[in-house]
RNA sequence: CGGGGUAUAGCUCAGCCUGGUAGAGCGCUAGCUUUGGGAGCUAGAUGUCGAGAGUUCGAAUCCCUCUACCCCGACCA
């Protein structure tokens, strides 16, 4: 490609607005152009890199045994009442009318559809198992798009949909999947971690997110630092402390707390550290109100909380007016010694393991010091309900837990039976009975790699692409091509046998001055560099530069094209 | 949906408080000079001041309504 002929379009500044360092250098670098909330214009430059991603995923997809097929991106509301999720999916669905009124989608994903194929399609066990994919744009209508094509609107999402007649084989194409995913990451040569997710309200066994890692990143993740243990920081199993509860030795005791309500409070005035403490929140819970119990310097983790029997599947915390209507004091003086009977205590793991703890002494003003749970407190249950902090040990025993920040660019399911019962995609089984199938489902963000590449790759000057997904892999550097005849000359030849090799190489014969292309050449990533300018070719010399290297380097033409 | 903010040249923004007829930088056009880190000089072109309705002799500026966009939060199979 010749610069001269790209619509290259970087600028100098961009919107106060644009605030992650990805959605920056994307404007700046002319990748994209925003025409509304969550909705961008690929710029050739951009759709470069996004075709490069595009295709090693495909790639992969291809090679470990996926079928390709396109499906539209328009779907009738029809089809997504079958699942009852015209409604549930709620205002991320984006509704629309035909001109005789009749009601449509712009699918957000792809479930009803491929099943709503499948079934038509897929008669008899001897077809399974299938794994179809698309690369297709998708819309979700976000709440609050932001960070860019990072969390857009529209979006260009690979899904994969696989179907089986048992969950044995759709385990070995999960992990089939997890293999190909973690070899399209790595091609792409991305930092990443896979970790376990929550399966949510979907159930299902196992599910894993691939996520990016990277500062910025809106997800937590905690890893172990000695084994291959990683998971989401919601899933993140908090382990119960090594050493046994110690005796009570403190007499319970009441004290006078005035306007001490918070940890942080409490520790500075009653001189305890933060893990000397019980902190108890109060949640509605499926009949009346349900103490949650962690240790003073640990937090609640709500996803953790849900799940418990006694909580209607989500964790809403009791507002002041029902907490003192039940225990008689505000938030902030509730313990669990001399809660009343109706109120299960369920508690964390590590605060089951203290004695002689302080907490809240259930009146206004006051709490205890020298509590013990079974002597002053009841423990209806011990469970694990706190988010995992750094230091933590790994759940599999090997290693501590560290926390990271991700994002999440790839999600592997196992879907089970919930759509193929829905819209009854069965086959006949060997038995000659027809048989639901069972199904798994297969994620990445295409458009969003390509931001979070760049969250983990930029430095001062701009963008630093990992070579995989660079819009060019060389720029060929004109330095004055005016002035001499032999410069254009040996740009020309260079560039033609660069070609001719197959090497992705880019020509910025658009006759910049020398720091404007080398500030556009920086700004967009160009991995390699090469500068052909007057006094180089009376050398006889070129020079490269990596754009991750601090110097140049002066080359023959020969050692040129020996580095591609 | 709750709270906060913004909308002025192609882009990024100032001007608004305190009303008097439109600005800067970048970009763009032309010319001259310059040519190894986003050049300099000269001359130019460019605006329904988001929309509508008010107050006023006069509105980018004050009031009201609407729309779009952004930030924080809640939300995120």
């Amino acid at each position: 490609m010749r610069l001269s002929k790209f619509h290259l379009a970087t600028v100098k500044e961009v919107p106060a607005d644009a605030e992650i360092v990805s959605h920056r250098l994307m404007l700046r670098a002319g990748m994209i152009r925003k025409l509304a909330a969550g909705l961008y214009t690929w710029a050739p430059l951009g759709l470069r890199v996004l075709r490069k991603v595009e295709a090693i995923v495909r790639e992969e997809m291809n090679r470990a045994g996926a079928v390709e097929l396109l499906m539209p991106a328009v779907q009738p509301r029809e089809l997504w009442e079958e699942t009852e999720r015209w409604e549930r999916f709620g205002g991320q669905l984006l509704k629309i009318k035909d001109r005789k009124d009749a009601e449509y989608c712009f699918g957000p994903t792809h479930e009803e559809v491929i099943t709503d194929f499948a079934r038509a399609e897929l008669h008899s066990y001897k077809q399974l198992p299938l794994n179809f994919f698309q690369i297709q744009t998708k819309f979700r209508d976000e709440i609050r798009p932001r960070f860019g094509v990072m969390r857009a609107r529209e979006f260009l999402m690979k899904d994969a949909y696989s179907f089986h007649l048992s969950a044995d084989c759709l385990e070995r194409e999960y992990w089939n999947m997890y293999e190909t995913y973690s070899r399209i990451f790595t091609r792409l040569g991305l930092k990443f971690r896979a970790v376990q997710a929550d399966a949510g309200a979907i159930g299902g066994n196992v599910t894993h997110e691939f996520h990016v890692l990277a500062d910025s990143g809106e997800d937590a993740i905690a890893f172990s630092d000695g084994s291959e243990y990683a998971a989401n920081v919601e899933m993140a199993e908090a382990v119960a402390p090594l050493q046994e509860r110690p005796v009570a030795t403190a007499p319970l005791e009441r004290v006078a707390t005035p306007t001490q309500k918070t940890i942080d409070e409490i520790t500075a005035f009653l001189a305890v550290s933060s893990q000397a403490c019980v902190k108890t929140l109060l949640v509605r819970g499926c009949t009346g109100l349900v103490a949650l119990c962690v240790r003073g310097d640990h937090e609640i983790n709500e996803v953790k909380a849900a799940k418990l029997a006694e909580l209607p599947g989500e964790s809403v915390l009791a507002d002041e007016a029902e907490i003192i209507k039940a225990i008689g004091c505000k938030p902030g003086f509730i313990g669990p010694a001399g809660l009343p009977e109706s109120i299960p205590v369920i508690v964390d793991r590590s605060a089951a393991a203290l004695a002689d703890f302080v907490c809240g002494g259930n009146a206004d003003g006051t709490h205890y010091r020298g509590a013990n749970w079974d002597r002053d407190a009841r423990i209806t249950r011990v469970a694990d309900l706190r988010k995992v902090v750094d230091g933590d040990p790994s759940p599999d025993g090997k290693g501590h837990i560290r926390l990271a920040r991700g994002i999440e660019v790839g999600h592997v399911f196992q879907l089970g039976t919930k759509y193929a019962e829905a819209l009854k995609a069965t086959v006949i089984d060997q038995s000659g009975k027809n048989h639901v199938m069972t199904m798994g489902c297969y994620g990445i963000g295409v458009s969003r790699i390509v931001a979070a590449a760049i969250e983990q790759n930029f430095d001062a000057s701009g963008i630093v692409w990992p070579e995989p997904m660079a819009p060019w892999r060389v720029a060929l550097c004109v330095i004055n091509p005016k002035n001499d005849a032999a410069v254009t000359a040996a740009a020309e030849s260079l560039y033609a046998e660069l070609g001719v090799r197959g090497v992705d190489v880019v020509l910025d014969d658009r006759g910049l001055r020398p720091g404007g292309m080398f500030a556009d050449m920086e700004l967009i990533g160009i991995p390699h560099r090469v500068v052909i300018s007057e006094r180089g070719i009376a050398a006889g010399t070129f020079e490269y530069r990596a754009r991750r290297d601090s110097e140049s380097r002066q080359l023959s033409r020969d050692e040129v094209l020996a580095l591609f």
